[in-house]
DNA sequence: GTTGACTTTGACGTTACGTAAAGGTGTATA
DNA sequence: TATACACCTTTACGTAACGTCAAAGTCAAC
């Protein structure tokens, strides 16, 4: 398939302005130039069309974005799999945008109060920056599950005190269960230790405590597939591997 | 408290010719003017500053806050909620962008085609647009559904088919237990079809089904805070319900 | 009283295009 | 065959939201 400057650019969603311009800066030229002077785009130029916008949605500039696809050594997959961690940060930071606006509302509608320090979490780059020195980069999959926390914590009505307890409860449940799937024994010390923890997270959100609530909650993680996905997304299995720490531990194995 | 330049900038993640720019354009102006030319914030500004960063980091352009933060007729409350909701939809365009990547790397991998339209789907506004137009303004509940569906569907190595069907379910279910939510009854009609569509879903990703794995299921929904939040967000109670509803169904009940 | 970190007002530079001007091309229709 | 009209071209100036100097005044500390 050929596309002149106009049908590559309704079909990507971009004007012929901003066509010519990537031409004109070298970062996408046309496949031929026909005999009365006009673009003609291919396949290949269709596909890395795809990859400069991708970028360019990112906040890369052009400047960058073409060292990227001009790279000789260019490992498209690779730079893909980047490609997606970048946006997986950019929705976190959008959480923390969102998580911010709702205290906002609360805040205007007199129910809380916020110190201007706080008023400008989650705009910035910095605090995340901060994280990431502190804590390198397991910080992200820490940033996702804290921002559902903080969402659970504001159904619940949590105060600010248990709410960072129950994030760093539900970090080291987290922690210790990817540990223990890496010594492959649900019954070992380290899976018998997040099934601990997990037990001393769900008691923030439980009346009360009962083995069998406990074990089934496990069996739940298996059964159902947003659980599956959750748990399984780092490591294939591990909503598997913790089903049977927990029934191990609440002695629900017969 | 007061904030010279650099003091707020460096609160609000922002430069200090950022500042003096805002200022010029009329759009945050100082308190005051100190005696020796310095410029002195105070806590109003603190806060309308929040909100220009609110509404440029939407990607709203200066004239357009301008109008939005000095409108006497500003309702701060409302504009927040909107603002909310556009953060929502911004991040499902990131979803779709995120589910474009993952479709790419798949592509790459050898293991899907996709045809030149689909490999810019997610940056095009227009496709939300339309899809708007279509189904109007739930759609955006039922894209949020989709998006997670449509990991599950990769966990699972589902076909494109079993995909849609499976997304057209969890709609159903969605959809159903809202409208048996307004019921009040979940014995009721409506309730018990929301639960029969929920246990069609599930075989989508059961081996068997059994009674009593599917009331555990519901169960849990109310006993898990994760499942409460999602189910209650947007309706409080709706977790509790649907418990109640699927213990009916499977005549767990007594 | 002199550093050094702060502040001020110009003023020009930058990125990623938008927009308009002046003109050539392709093809359907009268 | 003319002409209308939607396409294409290059050239060039305009723009938004700042960045980045430069030159000069201010403030607190040693």
């Amino acid at each position: 398939m050929e596309y002149t400057v106009q049908k590559l650019g309704s079909l990507a969603g971009i004007s012929t302005r901003t066509l010519r311009y990537y031409d004109e800066i070298g970062i996408l030229k046309p496949a031929r130039i026909s005999s009365s002077g006009y673009r003609i785009y291919g396949q290949k130029e269709v596909d890395r069309l795809q990859q400069i916008l991708f970028y360019r949605e990112l906040g890369v500039s052009l400047d960058n974005i073409k060292d990227i696809v001009t790279a000789p050594s260019f490992d498209g997959a690779n730079a893909l799999r980047e490609h997606r961690e970048k946006l997986l940060e950019k929705r976190e930071q959008l959480d923390l945008l969102i998580a911010n606006v709702d205290k906002t509302i609360a805040l205007a509608e007199g129910r809380i109060k916020m110190s201007d320090k706080e008023k400008f979490e989650g705009f910035k780059q910095k605090m995340i920056d901060d994280n990431e020195k502190k804590y390198g980069k397991e910080i992200r999959e820490k940033y996702g599950n804290d921002t559902v926390e903080k969402s659970n914590a504001k159904v619940m009505n949590m105060t600010k005190e248990q709410h960072e307890e129950v994030t760093a409860l539900a970090n080291q449940v987290t922690e210790t269960l990817a540990q223990a799937f890496a010594t492959g024994d649900p019954a070992g010390e380290l899976a018998q230790k997040a099934a601990d923890l997990h037990k001393q997270w769900l008691t923030y959100f439980w009346n009360e405590y009962s083995k069998e609530a406990h074990a089934g909650l496990g069996q739940m993680y298996v059964d159902d597939p947003r659980f599956t996905a959750y748990y399984d997304e780092k490591q294939p299995g591990t909503a598997e591997f913790f089903k049977d720490a927990i029934l191990i531990y609440t002695g629900m194995n017969k």
